[in-house]
DNA sequence: GAACTATGTGTCAAACAGACACAATAATAA
DNA sequence: TTATTATTGTGTCTGTTTGACACATAGTTC
């Protein structure tokens, strides 16, 4: 999908998509950002398509901007999708498109491979808004069962697959985390994408050998019994562990 | 590129391309699949385009069959290439358009992106056939500075990234080496895409804890000195670690 | 103030990794 | 035929990492 009344089915290419999982962290939940369609209201990942001088990773940070309102988010592509039956079973694409809801939508009969992005954001930080196919932009479970056209379900298993390969050989939550936080919190982030539990001791033990995170002198007050101390990412080794990577056999 | 002089442009999506690193192992060294551009003599990666209603995978198995003469080889997506400007400094098929040598050629003028897929092959096996627009296909040392067209030396070393970073959480060689193979050569295999020696010993007793080889009662007679052990890849288990990993940190 | 619950810190044994020693083998040189 | 030599097979030692678990501490709840 794409932006406001403005597309025009020639500024890009032909047969070519792409769609992002957005992924967020609230409430001890993986969260992904979805699009319900218009008239249908049957869901989709944000998408777009490629402009006719942009590079893939250009016009996905479009589309991640224009749906979260964020820039220098967090991404990468993880996968192509091109089974050519993936848009045949469009019904709710068609139904738009009988609709005549606007003059340019035969664009989207045809066939298109698409280039799938995760990404990872500030769930606090984003304000989700709709684009021209869709009434609401919302947050869901990210393993919520609901009605999702053509194989976006699939992108994001295949998604979030990819992105608890990466949990063991890179860091994760500078992009998911407010700036501050509590090593609980980061360690229920790394049981919600990894889907089991973690010893809370070893857990920390862990993490700071990896030395990617600044002990603050603060605590988190507010919550209920004791108040844990608040962390920040120490940007330079965080980045350098993105690099080289964690651990790993050899 | 594509095969023979039967390529109509009609049977492919527009501005969708494939290029295949193929890897291989011999005299160890690690080795990669080229083609020789007629006329310009440019070195390009075997690639191709996509039917219209083919998957990528499909495609890029097509591919891989018609220049090593093999099937069933093991390949996997690594990553979309979709500069704009990829295409444009394409002196050596625009070369080859203005010799006219095929009507279809204009074709190639559209801007393409690219899906990147490399394989890994068992050197031997592999009978090197050129497609319609080289004259010649052969290894080259992935390290060898040859004058490739567009991006493609890019891609190989993208490839070469991706793969090294597998090393470290998956298991290689049974695409690689031939059934039969002994504990150095293998050790020679990991060395030479990690690009670091290994220490013999510790690389034999970490290879065995993985229990994905068979230690034949064989030895590989004609070398020189001690003829070492010959050993198979366990195929079931071989099988289970691909799918969930060697260690990783979680 | 007592009870409670989550956090901070520490211990222990088992498994693992990295460095290295020595014996065995088969081709080669004398 | 025998000694030499390069390579392979196997094992040990030490320090580190992992996984399982215990106890003290702090702030809320009753």
């Amino acid at each position: 999908m794409t932006d406001s009344g403005t597309f025009k089915s020639d500024d890009f290419l032909d047969h070519i998509s792409l769609d992002c999982v957005i992924f967020g962290f609230h409430n001890g939940e993986l969260k992904v950002l979805t699009l319900r369609l218009k008239y249908t209201k049957e869901f989709a990942l944000p998408g777009g398509f490629l402009g006719k001088e942009e590079t893939l990773e250009d016009a996905a940070k479009r589309v991640l901007q224009e749906r979260t309102g964020l820039k220098d988010i967090f991404m990468k592509q993880f996968k192509v999708f091109s089974d050519p039956d993936r848009s045949k079973t469009n019904v709710a694409i068609q139904d738009l498109i009988n609709t005549g809801a606007h003059p340019d939508l035969h664009f989207f009969e045809k066939r298109f491979i698409s280039v799938g992005f995760y990404a990872l954001v500030d769930f606090t930080k984003v304000k989700p808004s709709p684009d021209f196919f869709s009434d609401k932009c919302e947050w869901k479970n990210v393993n919520e069962q609901a009605p999702y056209i053509l194989d976006h379900k699939k992108i994001i298993e295949k998604a979030l697959e990819v992105l608890r390969r990466q949990l063991s050989y890179q860091p994760i939550g500078y992009n998911l985390l407010p700036e501050k936080f509590t090593m609980p919190e980061l360690q229920k982030l790394y049981e919600t994408i990894l889907g089991r539990e973690l010893d809370r001791r070893n857990f920390q033990r862990k993490m700071l050998s990896y030395k990617i995170l600044n002990k603050l002198d603060e605590r988190k007050k507010g919550g209920a019994y004791k108040s844990p101390f608040l962390y920040e990412f120490n940007l330079e080794n965080y980045q350098k562990a993105l690099n080289e990577g964690l651990s790993g056999s050899f």
